[in-house]
DNA sequence: TTGTATGCGTTATCAT
DNA sequence: ATGATAACGCATACAA
């Protein structure tokens, strides 16, 4: 490994004033510097974040934290794209990501320990259960965070626009002519009841009656328990003619059910998803659903909590509300 | 935050000592370490695992490359499996995981330099281009590497069993009596090499003819791509009557230019998939495919870096094959 | 059994 | 404009 002293060896200088040249202070000359970069180009120097980190106390690293409740977190498309985005955007900034999680080998942490632990700058908690006091004690702590999807007081958060997407989508079913609209929903997380509320609004903005048969639980991502809310809603004396599902993938639950019933969409029975993961824009026919701006909220996550990381005394916690819209797909059939 | 000097000051030893006593040393008494123990609990004590890595020459840290030629890497569900699995394993083993990529915010570096400036350990490389300089530089450097679906020289690496996977799909398709048999590949890396040559051998040993058209190049994970190729080989005058797509995802444009031609699958075209990920599974008629063992393949790179890296005099380089297994589905229709 | 001294590679302060 | 020196937190060879 070669480093600072080796250069400053090569060219004869001491190696504070090889530091100097490298970070590009002003205080040396213009020779000076073009020497020292030049050797340490030519001998192939790369400084140590390592002991940079040690120096200066920051790491360039920010943690991410994708606690998945429901098991196979990052496999998800939803997650997947944001991690990819805020990956991209911390790189694009300088920042190097880790992953933060408990337990790490014999090491038994918290999260904010294993935070400590490799000095990140800073952690994106996405995917996480925010009732966990191991999430709240890191999210409360000193370390500078950003939440996606949820929001605690005084910390910045990026949130998708759950509300609208919701009454988006109901509206869109209403103005097709349903009147009798169930929704399947996800466990009951902050989202899921900002989902069911705005649902519930929204129809009863609209006039539409709902019945408590009409809305049943499911879990995320699981195609099996929607699959069931699905056979349940069948069962009714009084059938939808449109189901809202928790999201894409699990509407293919849904889908084998009706398959099974004979039932065929949209003109036995209308259908919606959540999330506009590329798999609905390419079944047949094309999933009507509301599509999360995953690529947007990483990015933005990312940008938010590097910014507070590099200007804490200006800096003022923010929530961010990225929009997702409408995919009309052709799973909504006129009924009008 | 509080260091073994707080520590030292408070049980009243040298700072030596607790560090000793900490990391359980045999030269240290019972109570001193008893003692030391404790008040670090007391105190909140963290170790700084920079300050570790500069002093000791090791990060427990391991790069992941995950540089997606066809883009979006990540969040491909077979990528984000074995990434979800490698993460698991390495943190069960005690090692956090942080991306390799190129060029971090200005700093402008290859993966070899990236991988030594946060001095990882050891590289998991996953879906790269291995024909890319700087991949092969990572990868013939003096850094322990692993990597998936590919052997360099002299390194470890995890493959999947695509020749016996190819192998099976086409033995299983023949069984069912099909004879024309048509093949959409994607990009020629040596995955796609090896399930060509595989494809023409068994077809060569079961007396199949293998017309070059039925042969069509497509892209991975690119549904439109896999459906213009479905078209060419609909517009043949002698169609083939079963079709092995590049990968799951890429059967759904298959699956839609085989509706818009109002064709059902499997009466009128029998098809399979590769991959096996969860939503071949959920689709119906369920897709006939093979299912790569991404979990174990990640566990296993996992796994085998780390003991490349823990015991590096006795190591020796290793080519792990994990086996898939067949999911028969119901998209192949018996025609015998 | 415990403590002293040193260094990992870097940056920052303060002389020169 | 340059250099000597110290410090970040930790682990270890060696002395006591």
């Amino acid at each position: 490994m070669v480093t600072i002293t080796d250069i400053s060896k090569a060219c004869g200088v001491s190696r504070a004033t090889v530091s100097k040249a490298l970070n590009g202070a002003s205080d040396v000359s213009p020779e000076t510097t073009k020497r020292v970069r030049e050797t340490a180009a030519a001998l192939g120097y790369l400084p140590n974040a390592t002991a940079r980190a040690l120096k200066m106390g920051r790491s360039y690293n920010v943690g991410v934290l994708f606690s998945d409740t429901t098991g196979g977190g990052i496999s998800h498309e939803y997650f997947s794209r944001i991690l990819e985005s805020v990956k991209a955007e911390a790189e694009r900034l300088g920042y190097d990501i880790t992953f933060i999680s408990k337990d790490l080998g014999r090491l038994s942490m918290d999260y904010y320990e294993h935070a400590k632990y490799r000095s990140c700058d800073g952690v994106v908690i996405a995917s996480a259960d925010f009732q966990d006091p191991a999430v709240i004690r890191l999210a409360t702590s000193e370390i500078p965070t950003v939440t996606l999807d949820y929001s605690f007081d005084s910390r910045s958060s990026i949130l998708s626009d759950n509300v609208r997407g919701m009454e988006e989508l109901v509206r869109f079913v209403h103005a097709k002519g349903h009147r009798k609209i169930a929704f399947i929903h996800g466990e009951l997380t902050s989202v899921t009841q900002k989902r069911l509320a705005s649902f519930r609004r929204t129809c009863a903005e609209l006039g539409i009656p709902v019945p408590a048969e009409y809305v049943r639980p499911a879990v995320y991502h699981d195609p099996r328990s929607s699959g069931l809310a699905t056979r349940a809603l069948l069962a009714l004396e009084e059938r939808p003619t449109c189901i809202l599902f928790p999201d894409d993938l699990s509407y293919l639950g849904g889908m084998s059910e009706l398959e099974r019933n004979g039932l065929s969409v949209p003109k036995d029975m209308s259908v919606a998803g959540y999330d506009g993961i590329p798999l609905s824009q390419v079944l047949r026919p094309r999933l009507t659903t509301y599509q999360q701006g995953a690529e947007q909220m990483g990015k933005e996550a990312a940008r938010l909590l590097i910014e507070q990381i590099e200007k804490p005394d200006t800096w003022i916690p923010q929530q961010i509300t990225v929009e997702g819209r409408l995919l009309e797909g052709s799973t909504v059939i006129d009924i009008g």
